[in-house]
DNA sequence: CCCCAACTCTGTACGCCATACGGTGTAATA
DNA sequence: TATTACACCGTATGGCGTACAGAGTTGGGG
């Protein structure tokens, strides 16, 4: 059960996203801003994953009490979506990047490949309606911008932009599923196949599955479990650019 | 936080996969059969999504105590294993579609995004180690059928099947989301952003975002949010098998 | 200057969840 | 018939988000 983004109030949240909330006139003065709040929470997520990511946990590690967060955010579901647009805010441009339409969009996939790794809990996050601050709109601004001008439609644009970003994000999720789930129980890809194999060989007839044994058997020697899912990265990323390519020499 | 495929003991979950446990030779006839545990499961999840898939709920729709479960289950994690593996089963080998290897990706992609829209709690496994049961082999074994013999060696296979899958699934997820959002919130997307862009509009300079306004309106005007995933689920398919011929055709 | 409104912070409590543990009763075997 | 293996269940533990009510603090209005 993900994360939803986009599940709080739609004026609050946003108020929330661009900071424009005036300061209290009376009353004691907060421990907190918002900021830190936020700051505290993904740094939480970032270290032991949105499962430990609790309002209790937060409010620990900041030093007051579970309820006081509800001072600053109305939910966990608004901090969440600060949270996702804080941390698209480290994506870049690809404006500068030389070589055409292909090396920016190779630079998008590759910044966020490479987000998605150091912030693994923003794939648990079901975005929908996503959180529309400052990170979130430039994002996208960007990125239509790497595919501006090179004789695609409007439409063409978005969906092109969607495609690229749909990968990386698909991609990176095997890869960091894998890891958590090395993190998280302790075995190794590598040892847990070593207690798998022996009792599957014994249940299954074995001509039932001829390429599947040929096939997986060949990738995982070649790939060990710790550079697949680079790999497949790689390889879908120039597939789906040569896809793109196609489109664009039909202009 | 998503649930984990592979979580449990890998002995005890392939012999649930494969039901190969022994009938008990004493004691009381049990209520129940895994097989009547897994698809009630199933048909929760189905109905009220992977949150609401709780061992009380399961136990309360097939009338036993909670704790009785855990008689055929060893946990909630091997449960969700052996359901994995059953609706995967739904899934049908592109044998004999027409059309070449563009036709049998065509339809495995679109297999793949019916399913994910049958199951949509199947989005919301995190699948590694998968569950090795009949299913998920034969699975396998027929999307590789479907790229033999076609010019690609053993890795270009399991690397194309990959790209195929990871598409299908990534597009669903855009699409499942947004009708659970939907769903879960009441709010339709119209509803939401009408209430979202207003309030924006005020907070954004005019002029800051030309790209991101020109194409998200026209984004949002040619396809209205019901149709949107299943036309980008579209574009993406035919790029990404472009891609690929791209590929094929260098051999 | 004082009082009160506005505000921050907190303790307690509720209803969820998975599941560990120990006990009870049943059915087939020795 | 006695034993044993087993199904089933009640209770309890420690987690979660957050509703609610109260206590304490501050600045502005009279």
């Amino acid at each position: 059960m993900p994360e939803y983004s986009g599940a709080g109030d739609p004026k609050h949240t946003l108020e929330l996203l661009w900071g424009v909330r005036e300061r209290p006139r009376r009353g004691p003065r907060p421990k907190l801003t918002v900021e830190r709040l936020v700051t505290a929470a993904i740094a939480a997520a970032d270290a032991d994953g949105l499962n430990a990511l609790s309002m209790r946990r937060i409010a620990d590690d900041l030093g007051v009490s579970p309820m006081s967060i509800y001072t600053y955010v109305p939910g966990k579901a608004e901090l969440i979506d600060v949270m996702v647009d804080r941390v698209l805010g480290e994506l870049t441009p690809a404006d500068g990047v030389p070589g055409g339409w292909r090396a920016r969009l190779e630079h998008i996939a590759r910044d966020n490949w490479a987000l998605f790794h150091r912030h693994p809990w923003l794939l648990h996050v079901a975005i929908v309606r996503p959180p529309m601050g400052p990170n979130v709109l430039a994002k996208y601004e960007f990125e239509l911008r790497a595919v501006d001008g090179i004789g695609l439609t409007d439409l063409e644009m978005d969906a092109v932009v969607a495609l690229v970003i749909g990968f990386a994000e698909s991609s990176a999720r095997v890869s960091v599923n894998a890891a958590e789930a090395e993190r998280r129980s302790g075995i190794s890809d590598e040892a847990w196949w070593a207690a798998t194999a022996p009792v599957l060989e014994k249940l299954i007839d074995g001509a039932a599955y001829p390429l599947g044994e040929r096939v997986g058997t060949a990738a995982g020697q070649e790939y060990n479990a710790a550079v697949a899912p680079a790999r497949a990265f790689e390889f879908g990323l120039g597939r789906i650019l040569d896809g793109i390519e196609v489109l664009i020499a039909s202009r």
